[in-house]
Order: C-alpha cells, then structure tokens, then sequence
DNA sequence: CGGCATCCGGGAGGATACTG
DNA sequence: CAGTATCCTCCCGGATGCCG
C-alpha cells in the first residue's frame, strides 16, 4: 500500500469524526480545562441531549476527551480533553481561526454567485 | 452581538460547509492545480456524480473554488482553489497530517474502551 | 464529457418519557 | 444531574435516465 494510500485512509477516517457538525463544537468547548455535561450542553447550545451524549462517548472511544465520574450526591461528571484531543485542538483551532477571518469574504461570493445565476424574476423578461 | 457569539456563528457555517465528508476530500484533491471533472471524480473515489457536482456547486458559491469552462468540441471543464481555497488548504492539511500522526493512538484508544465496555461473553461469568 | 431531474431507501438526529 | 430507551421524521446521498 503506498504512502498517499494509507495518507488517504486516515483521512477518511479523521473525516468521519469530525464530519458531524457536533464533534468540532465540543472539542473547542473543552479547550480550556474540564467541563460539567450540563455546562457543556449549555455553551454548545443548540445540540440535543441525544447527540451530545453520543459525540462525548464517541470521543472518548477515540481517546479524544476523559470522562470521570465524582458519586457525589448528585452525580457529577466532568469532561476534559485528553493530551491527543489538546493535539488536535491545535489544527481545528486553526480552522476555526479561517472561518472567522473568511466570514465576510464567503458572504460576498455567495452574494455574488446568487445575483450572477439567480436571475430573480425580472420585469423586462418579455420574451417569455 | 458578543465577539464570542460572532466567533460561535462563523464557526458553525464552516462546520456546516466541511461537514460534508467530500468537501475537504476535494479540497486537498484540487491542492496542486486544476483538475478536470472526471479526472476528479477519480481522485475522490467513492464520491457519487451528484454529490460531486453538488459539492462543487458549493465550493463555488462560497469562493473556494473556480469553475472554468473551456466551449471545445467536448466540453472541458477545469476547477481550481481560488486564493481563499489555497489558504483553507492549510488548516485542513493540519488536520489531516494530525489524522496520521494519531491513526495508532486512537485505534488503540478504541481497542481498550471496547474491551472495558464491552464484556465480551465470558466463560467465567458465572454470577448471572 | 459534464452535467441536471427524479425517485427512493436508510440513517442521522430531534422529542419525549423514564431511571439511578 | 446525567444519562438510557423509544419513536418518528426529515433529508442526505445513491441509482438511474436524459440533455447540450
């Protein structure tokens, strides 16, 4: 198998991690040190129980995130970023960095793509 | 609206635009020059004719990639990274080069949660 | 060659209710 | 509080067929 192969292989791989929209969010929302569940379901905001609790059990199978338990009275459970997930913090931190930097500049092109193939109903349209 | 707000929202539309698993396979793909469209259909491999067209119509709305049509006697049609696509490229190649570098870690963080997690039917569980 | 239109099945993921 | 379980909907994306 060549080099560009397996480089490929993991690719995929790595894509399908990240490929669900949720994964990314809570990976940068533990940047900074350990997080209860309730708190993260609250700074990630806008994602279901369901899927918060899945991504979470997803990454910790990868050895992205820790998840410890304190059998308090009620229980609390605290998640923090493993030094792999602090790793990949780094390049999807960059990412993130992009987005922001290209904001305006993907509005406009989408603008521009919109008004160039997107003739909207125009009055002097009479050769129907 | 807070800087961190405006950060979480640009955030979110690219993680809508990579959440696809094509469109960053076709952006590392389009990363050494123009290519054609089944040239590129190749490269990906596994990607449908439609999410291919469909993904580039995207990328091409957003200003990552330029769509050039050459009216010869078959049609040639040639897309290439704009200059906001060749600056994506490097955080996505970060990402990718992280995807290598933790293949192994993570494929043996797996192993070990499956195997704490998942008591595989033991012939010593006895105490059912 | 490089698309677009249509049909359709499977799975992602939201809402809700219950548990330890 | 931090989940698990169930149902149910929507839409992603593959397959197919036709056009310029």
């Amino acid at each position: 198998m060549s080099a560009a192969h397996r480089r490929e292989e993991g690719t995929r791989h790595i894509l399908d991690r990240i490929g669900d929209r949720w994964t990314v969010l809570i990976v940068v929302a533990l940047r900074d040190g350990s997080v209860r569940f309730s708190e993260l379901r609250r700074r990630v905001e806008g994602i279901s129980q369901k899927m918060l609790t899945q991504t979470l059990r997803g990454l910790e199978r990868d050895g992205i995130v820790r998840r410890t338990v304190y059998p308090e009275v009620p229980v609390r459970v605290e998640y923090t970023l493993t030094e792999a997930g602090r790793t990949l913090c780094e390049p999807l931190s960059a990412l993130e960095e992009w987005s922001i930097a290209h904001l305006g500049d993907v509005s406009a092109a989408q603008e521009s793509y919109d008004r160039a193939h997107r003739p909207p109903a125009d009055s002097t349209d009479r050769d129907k």
